[in-house]
RNA sequence: GGGCGGAUAGCUCAGUCGGGAGGGAGAGCGCUGCCCUUACAAGGCAGAGGUCACAGGUUCGAUCCCUGUUCCGCCUACCA
């Protein structure tokens, strides 16, 4: 039979378009409730509709599917969920910025119109990054493809919001709240970015109310908020200042006095000047000291974080001040009041001070604590059995360093804000009676401003709906029709949307038709792994489990694989501004998928970031070439009889690589359990190119090229067994060049895709064609090195010597001698040195076998003799060392026997050896040509 | 401030815990020399290159176990 035949390098491109579009038309990535196999399931972490493949996404996917692929192969009925996020601010930024662009805004569009304009955003470009991950060869059921704000997973959404405000676990309230003046809306805590960055302290007087000639001075990093100050703090058992607790002070640049508290939970007495000012509206620390000691709270910014002239006037701020800052952003006005300190001499002195400052994790403005009613989750009651799930190990962390990591943060967990004063995403199932709320809906500029802004606004700029937080809000999963207290039917549903993280939290269970008890959510729930970056293990990771323990009584995942940061080949981050950038779809366009999955997969070593460069894409493309020649070569060479015969009847050669082939198929298969696709990449790399293509196929060459003997039947046989069981055991990996080889090679089946992943099995094992191996592989290095030596042609044939040490080894020689022959492409005379020729031979040892080659021709004696010279020095020093442990009564009398016995046995060789060297140098010494 | 991780060849990293053993130090890439030998020059063969961060301790023996130090990352935190 011809067999088909292939082009000289491999050619990723065409090759992965057509097998990708093979696989989806067979339907073989679909899952299915009705198969009895033990399901597998990964629900893909979605990525944002916004979002096109970067690295980190590559890695991300590649590992997941290497998973999702081995698991089909063993049998499993496997699902991966694939799906995408919405993305709330994100997305609602992207649309805005196109409505700018066209001179419009989200106001001018109105709510309603506005978001059918996201809508349909997403259907023209929200799938890019979906179309990229199947360039990847991501073996998702894409059928199944989810999207967050889909209708059956926005259901779940009310679903759980309703459920845990009825327990009491969401609520409404003003609190202080991070706020991005930019992006005018509230964060949670964990979506605020810290950064530290050199700053000042400023030292400020504040005079004493009933003795204006002492001062109180104060350390602050902010001076534009003391406008907004009602109290100063100083520690009460502080000897300094205790005896002014319970006076006032004149605070500078307003017409207010403030009353001087005592704090021991604010106040370090060790920093600064051991007082501090208490801004309730503007500090998180302080807001809580403004509740301990019941102070009033003074809004002065405004949402966009500017200083607001009607805030100001409230906290009697000087008319001049106001003027000079009102409606200054923070930055700016910061040195006009510093300025305005140092007139009036209230400026002690500001010094250096590095400080952290929070920032937008989306946009990376500085976010600002802002005083506004917001919805909140109570986290503690969820976080507790989630800490427990993990603590007892129903959920497992990996690599488990990371456990701890969790547990920490778990169990000093802060209420979840989850409302966003933005239009896209789930609405919030709250709907306010108009008649029982008359009061607390304010008509105000803008959604989310602070009570206080809303209500000093004069009517006529109210555009917008402020629910202040005394509303009494309706929860429910649909809209209410008729108002429980009073009847009416006059409703206004809550304008906030919840957190993005609230519906991804659900993930789990709402892909799979929670709150229905569906077929697949009963086949697929619990799922089995997430595969996941560290910077989401507490956005995302921690609010699955919590979510999934309280809604389904279960865990969302057993294992979290946690896999690295990529970062370029500096270790720097890659971002669009350093321009460090490697973009994956390139990378696939340049060297193909196969090759930039192996790389990943390569380097994914557990607890350490990926330095990304391009030279291991590169190597790794050689590979994938390196495998494809190997194809090329066993094509051409497996036309003839192939008849299977039993393994033992086979050469050393099919024995020794089918033996190897079994340990490398069981150490990948275990490297997998333990999640080291590192170790797995390397295993099948060593194997692949330097165990099958460096020895067997040269091995197997002479069998194979007499092409009548019984011998090329058997070779033929293990050719095409090894190869096709490898092409298996590499799928996973090498997903396209794997089922591109396969389809060539005798097979059965359609696709390597449902084909059984190999396990190891005893009956491939052959200990003694390994250990054949070793000697052979010495010694035919050990002539290489002399050819090397000896300037000799590749192709030359050369007269050699061969002897051992060992019986065995000797044995292994003479048995093995045609393929000794053939790789040393030499005769070979396997005798006891003492028969060898005294003269032109060049003599060589490695580990007790020796070598001996023909000199001929023009030599390099001078480099020879230095070899040998430094072999023999080095064969000394060790030996020396050796025997002085031997020597050493401590080391025999409390060393195990097993270790004295092998140092006894090395040093044994090595005089052997050393015997051997002296003769060779001798020898040389009588070769040189004579010096002067 | 707290917690975690890292320091092994020029570069990137395995190896140490637990099936790679506490006893002779590995890989990939790069580098050097030779070779276009009919699977592969995206290749073959050979080679050079390491006080395993530093200082102590345990041990007959430490890259590995323990303690401390230095440097570098990351996470986290209300030091105004």
């Amino acid at each position: 039979m011809a067999l088909r035949q292939l082009e000289k390098t491999y050619e990723p491109k065409q090759v992965e378009e057509r097998w990708y579009r093979f696989w989806i038309d067979q339907g073989y990535f679909r899952a299915s409730t009705d198969r009895s196999e033990t399901p597998y399931t990964i629900v893909i972490p979605p990525p944002n509709i916004t979002g096109s493949l970067h690295v980190g996404h590559a890695l991300n996917n590649s590992l997941q599917d290497i998973l999702i692929r081995w698991r089909r192969m063993q049998g499993r009925n496997t699902l991966w969920m694939p799906g995408t996020d919405h993305a709330g601010i994100a997305t609602q930024n992207v649309v805005e910025r196109q409505l700018m662009s066209e001179g419009s805004t989200r106001e001018a569009l109105g709510r309603d119109a506005f978001i059918k304009r996201v809508w349909d955003w997403k259907a023209q470009s929200g799938g890019t990054i979906i179309q990229q991950l199947k360039r990847l060869g991501a073996s998702c059921d894409w059928d199944r493809l989810r999207f967050t704000m889909d209708e059956g997973l926005s259901k779940a959404v009310r679903e759980v919001f309703v459920r845990l405000h009825e327990e009491g676990l969401i609520y409404r309230g003003e609190r202080l709240i991070n706020w991005c003046p930019r992006c005018l809306t509230a964060l949670s805590d964990i979506e605020v970015e810290h950064e530290d960055q050199p700053g000042k302290l400023y030292h400020i007087r504040y005079p004493l109310a009933d003795d204006p000639a002492t001062f109180l001075v104060v350390a602050t990093t902010r001076p534009e908020t003391l406008l907004g100050d009602t109290a100063v703090a100083v520690h009460p058992e502080d000897p300094r200042h205790a005896a002014l607790i319970g006076k006032s002070v004149r605070l500078p640049l307003t017409g207010r006095e403030i009353p001087i508290v005592g704090d021991s939970i604010l106040v370090d007495r060790e920093f600064g000047t051991g007082a501090v000012k208490i801004t309730p509206a503007h500090d998180f620390n302080d807001f809580e000291a403004g509740e301990r000691h019941r102070l009033p709270r003074l809004t002065i910014l405004d949402h966009q974080a500017r200083l607001d002239p009607v805030g100001l006037r409230a906290a009697l701020v000087d008319r001049e001040i106001i003027e000079a800052v009102e409606l200054l952003r923070v930055n700016q006005a910061r040195p006009k009041i510093e300025q305005k300190l140092q007139e009036r001499g209230l400026l002690v002195k500001v010094e250096a001070h590095k400080m952290a400052l929070g920032k937008c994790y989306r946009c990376k403005t500085v976010v600002e604590p802002y005083l506004s009613p917001q919805w909140f989750v109570k986290i503690k009651p969820l976080a507790e059995p989630a800490i427990k799930a993990v603590e007892d190990g129903r959920v497992r962390l990996i690599p488990e360093a990371w456990t701890n990591n969790y547990l920490g943060w778990m169990r000093d967990i802060k209420d979840w804000c989850i409302s966003r004063q933005i239009w896209w995403g789930h609405q919030i199932p709250a709907w306010y009676c108009r008649s029982c709320n008359v009061d607390a809906i304010l008509e105000t500029a803008h959604e989310g401003m602070a009570t206080t802004e809303a209500q000093a606004l004069p009517k006529a700029s109210r555009k917008r709906i402020t629910i202040l937080s005394n509303a009494a809000p309706l929860v429910s999963r649909t809209a209410p029709t008729r108002c429980p207290a009073c009847g009416g039917n006059d409703f206004f549903q809550d304008p906030d949307v919840l957190d993005t993280w609230f519906s991804s939290a659900l993930w789990p269970f709402s892909t799979l038709g929670w709150p229905e008890q569906t077929p697949e959510l009963k086949t697929f729930y619990p799922t089995s792994t997430l595969v996941t970056g560290l910077d989401i293990l507490f956005f995302w990771v921690a609010r699955m489990i919590m979510m999934g323990l309280k809604f389904t009584g279960e865990v969302p995942f057993r294992d979290v694989y946690i896999h690295a940061l990529v970062r370029d080949a500096e270790g720097q981050k890659m971002s669009k501004s350093k321009g460090n950038v490697i973009d994956p779809l390139s990378v696939m366009d340049r060297y193909g998928t196969d090759a930039l999955r192996f790389t990943l997969a390569s380097m994914a070593s557990p607890g350490r970031d990926i330095k990304l460069a391009e030279e291991r894409i590169e190597g790794y493309r050689n590979f994938a070439n390196k495998i494809w020649n190997a194809a090329r070569f066993i094509l051409m060479h497996l036309d003839g009889p192939r008849d299977p015969v039993p393994l033992k009847e086979r050469s050393f050669a099919d024995r020794w690589i089918m033996s190897r082939l079994n340990h490398t198929i069981g150490a990948v298969n275990t490297s997998l359990e333990q999640y080291r696709f590192d170790q797995a990449a390397s295993q099948l790399y060593q194997f692949i190119w330097h165990e099958y293509c460096d020895w067997y196929l040269e091995l197997a060459k002479p069998s194979l090229q007499d092409k009548e003997s019984s011998e090329a039947n058997r070779t033929r046989r293990t050719l095409l067994e090894s190869f096709e069981t490898l092409l298996r055991l590499l799928h996973p990996f090498m997903p396209f060049i794997s089922e591109e080889i396969w389809q060539t090679v005798p097979h059965e089946g359609d696709s390597i895709v449902t084909q059984p992943y190999p396990s190891p099995t005893p009956d491939r094992e052959s200990k003694d064609a390994e250990a054949s191996f070793a000697t052979l592989e010495q010694f035919v290095t050990t002539v290489r090195t002399g050819r090397a030596l000896l300037n000799y042609q590749p192709g030359k044939k050369i007269t050699l010597y061969g002897a051992a040490v060992r019986e065995d080894h000797f044995a292994s020689l003479q048995q093995l001698r045609p393929s000794i022959e053939h790789l040393s492409r030499g005769t070979v005379h396997l005798t006891a040195i003492e028969t060898w020729p005294t003269d032109k031979v060049l003599r060589l040892v490695t580990e007790g076998i020796s070598t001996g080659l023909a000199v001929e021709g023009e030599v390099d004696f001078e480099s020879l003799l230095q070899k040998i010279q430094k072999q023999h020095k080095d064969n000394q020093q060790e030996t020396k060392r050796l025997e002085g442990k031997l020597g050493n009564v401590e080391f025999t009398s409390k060393a195990p026997p097993e270790v004295i016995q092998e140092h006894r046995d090395r040093v044994r060789t090595l005089q052997q050896e050393s015997r051997l060297l002296d003769s060779s140098e001798r020898q040389l010494r009588t070769m040189m040509p004579a010096k002067d």
